[in-house]
This record gives structure tokens, C-alpha cells and sequence, in this order.
DNA sequence: AGAATCCGCTAATACGAATTATTAGTGGGT
DNA sequence: ACCCACTAATAATTCGTATTAGCGGATTCT
């Protein structure tokens, strides 16, 4: 098994010293250091012609960095149940690392342990990225408070709450684009809505109920909730005599708008329904419906770009994304 | 920013050394070397009070590896175009890489130079990884000569011929799959077959056409060949008078129906249809045709697993999975 | 009796890159 | 002849962990 590259065996190559190896690779051009540019030319097309690249866990002890910032997810990234909602994110990770010159680790080893995956564990690689960005539709609050105890730079893709300290995230703004929504069917003349969702679970979904109740206290519109799991959802939903339904989960509008279909009311002519963001759990549909999207891709850019932020400055930096709201044909005026 | 731990550390508090630290944190045993379960225990009451985890870099320094593997594909993988094609592969790798304990370091940063992208480029960090996966459909032959002369640790996804020596694979076994299909095609009573593509290019591709031509001839079926991008080609083929087609392209073969189905050809009334594996273009059919399915998943899987044992052992491997056959309804006997 | 083995632990060193302190050489000014 | 400023490079050290060689005394084997 050949070994590894080094820069010995560069300077060896090249007939100067390891350190001046270093001092080229980091283009090291200060008053206290000097390379001629011949040696310098020398050294780079060694390095060139060998392809040599340094040791990420070498440099990361010596210098304390490393250019690498880990993704760590919670479940799997590339599973097709999963992908649908990795993706967008991963494509704006992607995109931000390339353009501020860092390589992406997944930690794919962080081995699953009962349901999902743990960030630490006996022998994690958080360490050996600068940072790292957190994805996933939740995130363990113990392992939360631990990143933030230990120190470790990282964001959290999607708002958190605080876990032994401020989580630095970039979210998307679900309080004011529901209240946006609600304001909408508000203007249309809808005075009774019903909201279809639980209500509470991961901060993404409290934060929808949250912008969901203030704008309907703030506007005195009358409403109600409706759990989505509960049998005869159809007939609950017709019972409170709404005129639009609110349902937290894309999934959920999409089976009730088939049993509507089945059970002869009429969407929108007979109920109004907005969906609030784009299905988490994939699914198949043709409905346009009024609602709004989740700017996924800015949201795993901006990740990025304020992990950078936090490595060179500090801080904790908290930032709700806006979401595009989507007109629709699935609600309308009474 | 506060200092971390260290086993140094450690060894104070215990009033050990480093070294017996380390010894005990790796639960080392041998006979070579002996803890006191005193001592022992002295250490790892330390570790807990302080929550001690030893770092990585270090850790992955002193061991000599890092435990990253490297997977380059020539072509961008989140876009959705291609997408569908490398998805399959990406989750069984994924999944291996998390059973072997390695994180995966995606080359996405590779700059596409002229239309592909190059492992070897300006600054490739390909040896950043313990060894790296290929993946694509076709693989640069340089880049291959050039991998195995610098005797970089890699398996490629997909057969490859040699390239200045062995290429390590691990493949879909086409050639097997398409004899047995033609086979399959025989027993049903054809004698006359026409194979729809160009059987060249790709070692994917090639295979097929071997597979193709080498039951043909054992079994004295007559079979004739047409260019998948000829003008008229249901015409073309209708003109062969052989009763059952091989498509190998599925994506053409889709093409084919379409045009079959407003020439009034029936489908497998008139003509039996086969692909052979399945779509590399993105293509939507209902129709189930007779075919293989090339074991993606599987060979992602494999392809990790072998890379591990490459880095352990070395060795060349090379490998091919078996395609699973698909019954189909465009195939009957006549 | 002398050699070999065991015991529990530590000092020394390796790993690869970055940083520091230092050296050798060169030319100029007085 | 001497000191100084400057250039171009290197030797030595650092980071935190893992491994190897070895310590001196006691016990066991031959």
C-alpha cells in the first residue's frame, strides 16, 4: 500500500525543506518570510505534478482549521423517502461551499443509534470539519446543548428553540407567512377557519399555529383545530363550519382533498384549503393549492455562509428566511 | 475560547501519564501492556467527571487515516437531470459507508474542465480520502491510467477495461443478463432478433452487445443490428421481419412504443420488446417491459465495501452482480 | 544459579503540517 | 575590517493522540 504523500516527500522532490513546502502551499508572501519565485515554481510543480494535497486532520492540529465544514444529518440523506426534502438544501449547502472554497463532509458514520442518528458518539468526527451545518426535521436537544457547551461552530438549518444557550439557525419565517395567509382568507371574507395540524412537535410547526393564532386574534376571526390524525377528518372538518381549512402538513391536505372528492364537497367552492409550506413526507399531487413555499435552497445557502461568519467572528447569528407565498386555486372568497 | 481537554490533561488530575490514559480510553488489553484495574478505574472517573472525548484530528493523525472516503462522479450529481441516474448508487453507499464507521467526502468542488469533470485538476483533493468510489457512465481513461499509477486506493462503480493496468470494479453483470434474455427469447420460439443500438462506447454498453451476440450464436438464432438514431426506425425494424427487438436504451425503447402504437404495430402481438436494463436518461412509462434491473443499490453497497478491503489488504478486485431479470408483458412466444 | 517472564507503568517517539527561531550568504556603508 | 540590512532558506518545535521500547524488581522456569 502506497503511502500517503507528504510534504517530506515533496520537499524531498523538489530539493528544499518541508517548511519551505508549507510556506509555498500557503502562499505565505509576508515581510518575515521570503521564497525566491524560482523555488517557488520549483515546489509548485512538484506539488502539481504529484498531486499532492494536505492532510485535513494534520492541518486541522497544527493550524486549529481545515476548509472542510461538515453536514450532519439525522436520518439519511439519499434514502428516497428522505431525498425529496435533502435535496433542495443540500443544493444550496453545495452551492455556498463551493464559492467560499470549502469541501463538504457528510457524517454518514455517526451511526444510528435506536431511531436516528446521534452526533456524538464514542468516536465522533464532528472535531475534524471547522464546522458544521445541522439538517433535519429535528434536532436531539442534548445533542444541541452539548455542540453549544463544547463550543463547536456550527448553524442549524430551520429555527430552534434555546438548548442551554441561543442556537444559531437560519430558518423560514412560518409565523409571518401564515399570518400572511390568514390575512388573505381574512380579506376574501372568510370570517371561521379551521386548522388542521397538531400544533406543537418540532419549533416548524409550532411556529405555523404560533403565526396561525396571532393573525386570527389580531384580525377577530373565529377558529378552531382539528387534529389531523383523528378518524372522519372529513366530516370534523365540515362540522365546524369553516370556510377555509389550514392544514399544517401538505401530506394531510392531499388525502383529505380525496376524501372530499369521495365525499362530495367541493374544494374551494364548498371549503377553501391552504396548505402551509411544502410536504415534508413526499407526495404525489396535482392540486395547486394556495399556500407557500419554503425557500430551502437559500436557507441551506445561507447556512453556509453564516457558518463562515461564525468562524471567523463568532457570535450566534438567528435569521428567518421569508417564504414565497403561492396564489393558488384552492382558495377563494365566500 | 476555552482550551479542551486533553488527555494531558487527564493524566494530571489522575496523576497518571498520557500514555496510560490513552492506554485506557483504547481499552487496550494485551499482554503487551497491563493497567491496574485501580489505576483503571482512576482514569475513567476522571474522563466521566470531565466529559473527555479525545480529538479527532489528532486521533486520525496518530492513526494514519482518516476514515473519509472519497466518491467522484464526472457529472454534477443533485441536479435532477441526472439525478435519477446516480441516486440508486449514492444510498447504497451511503448506507455501507455508515456500517464501515466512514464519512463520505463528495468532490462536488471538482471544476468541470471543458464539458466533464476531472479528477485531476488544479487542486484535486482526491487524496484528501482514504481512497475514493468512481462513478458515471463513462469514466476518462486518463484519470483512470493516472489513479492506478499513483496507486490511489479506488473502485470503480461499473466495469472498466484496463487503463495501464487492472481497474478495480465492481459491475452489473450485462453480459450474463442480455444471453439470458436472447435465451429466454429462444425458448419462446424466436429465431429472428434485432438489436436497437449501437454497442459500443461504454464498457456498459459493449457488454450488452457481447452478451447479445455471444448467445445468438450459440444458440443459431438469426439477428441483425439497427442504429437506435436512424431516421424511420420503426419501419427500419419492422423491415428486419424478427419477431422480438432489443432495446439498448430503454430509452429509445420508449420512443419506439410511441411510434409503434401510431403506426399500428402492436406490441407484443406483432413485435416483443426488451430492454436491456434500465433507463440511464430519465424517461416516464406505464409500460412494463421484459428487461433486467441493474442492481444500483447494490452495487454502491459493494463498491464501499471493497474499497475498504483494498485499504486494508489491497488487491485488485473486480466484480459483477448479477441483474435481476424482469418478466415482463412485451415478450411472448409466437 | 542464571535466564526468562511477568508486572504496572512511563519516557520517547511518530504522525503531518504550521510556526518560530535561527543560520548562512551577500552587498553596502563607514 | 567591521557592522548592518536584507534575502532565502532551514532546524526545531508545536498541536494531541497512539504506539513502542524499556524500566527495575519480583517471580518462575531450566
Amino acid at each position: 500500500m502506497a503511502r500517503r504523500l507528504t510534504q517530506q516527500d515533496i520537499a524531498r522532490m523538489a530539493g528544499v525543506s518541508q517548511t519551505t513546502v508549507s510556506l509555498v502551499l500557503n502562499n505565505r508572501a509576508d515581510s518575515e518570510v521570503r521564497i525566491s519565485p524560482e523555488t517557488r515554481q520549483r515546489v509548485l510543480r512538484v506539488i502539481r505534478e504529484t498531486g499532492y494535497i494536505a492532510d485535513p486532520a494534520a492541518r486541522r492540529l497544527a493550524e486549529g482549521r481545515n476548509r472542510i465544514l461538515g453536514v450532519f444529518t439525522y436520518e439519511a440523506v439519499f434514502p428516497a423517502t428522505s431525498a425529496d426534502f435533502y435535496h433542495p438544501f443540500l443544493v444550496g449547502i453545495e452551492e455556498c461551499a463551493e464559492e467560499v472554497g470549502c469541501d463538504l463532509l457528510l457524517f454518514t458514520s455517526a451511526r444510528v443509534t435506536g431511531q436516528r442518528r446521534r452526533i456524538f458518539n464514542e468516536d465522533s468526527r464532528v472535531r475534524l470539519a471547522d464546522g458544521c451545518v445541522l439538517l433535519g426535521r429535528t434536532v436531539d436537544r442534548d445533542d444541541l446543548a452539548r455542540l453549544i457547551a463544547d463550543q463547536i461552530p456550527f448553524v442549524s438549518v430551520g429555527r430552534r428553540d434555546d438548548a442551554g444557550g441561543p442556537v444559531p439557525y437560519v430558518g423560514a419565517d412560518y409565523v409571518a407567512a401564515t399570518r400572511a395567509l390568514v390575512e388573505r382568507a381574512a380579506r376574501l371574507g372568510h370570517r371561521r377557519l379551521v386548522y388542521v395540524g397538531t400544533g406543537e412537535g418540532a419549533e416548524s410547526t409550532a411556529d405555523r399555529f404560533t403565526g396561525f393564532q396571532a393573525a386570527v386574534t389580531g384580525l377577530g376571526v373565529e377558529s378552531v383545530q382539528v387534529r389531523p390524525d383523528r378518524p372522519g377528518l372529513l366530516e370534523a372538518v365540515r362540522a365546524t363550519g369553516a370556510g377555509a381549512a389550514f392544514f399544517e402538513e401538505q401530506a394531510d391536505a392531499v388525502v383529505f382533498m380525496q376524501a372530499a372528492a369521495e365525499g362530495g364537497l367541493a374544494v374551494p367552492e364548498d371549503l377553501s384549503v391552504v396548505t402551509l409550506g411544502s410536504a415534508t413526507r413526499p407526495v404525489r399531487t396535482d392540486t395547486d393549492f394556495a399556500g407557500f413555499l419554503i425557500p430551502r435552497r437559500e436557507m441551506g445557502r445561507r447556512a453556509v455562509e453564516l457558518l463562515t461568519k461564525v468562524l471567523e467572528t463568532g457570535g450566534t447569528p438567528q435569521e428567518l428566511l421569508p417564504c414565497e407565498l403561492i396564489e393558488g386555486s384552492t382558495l377563494i372568497g365566500r
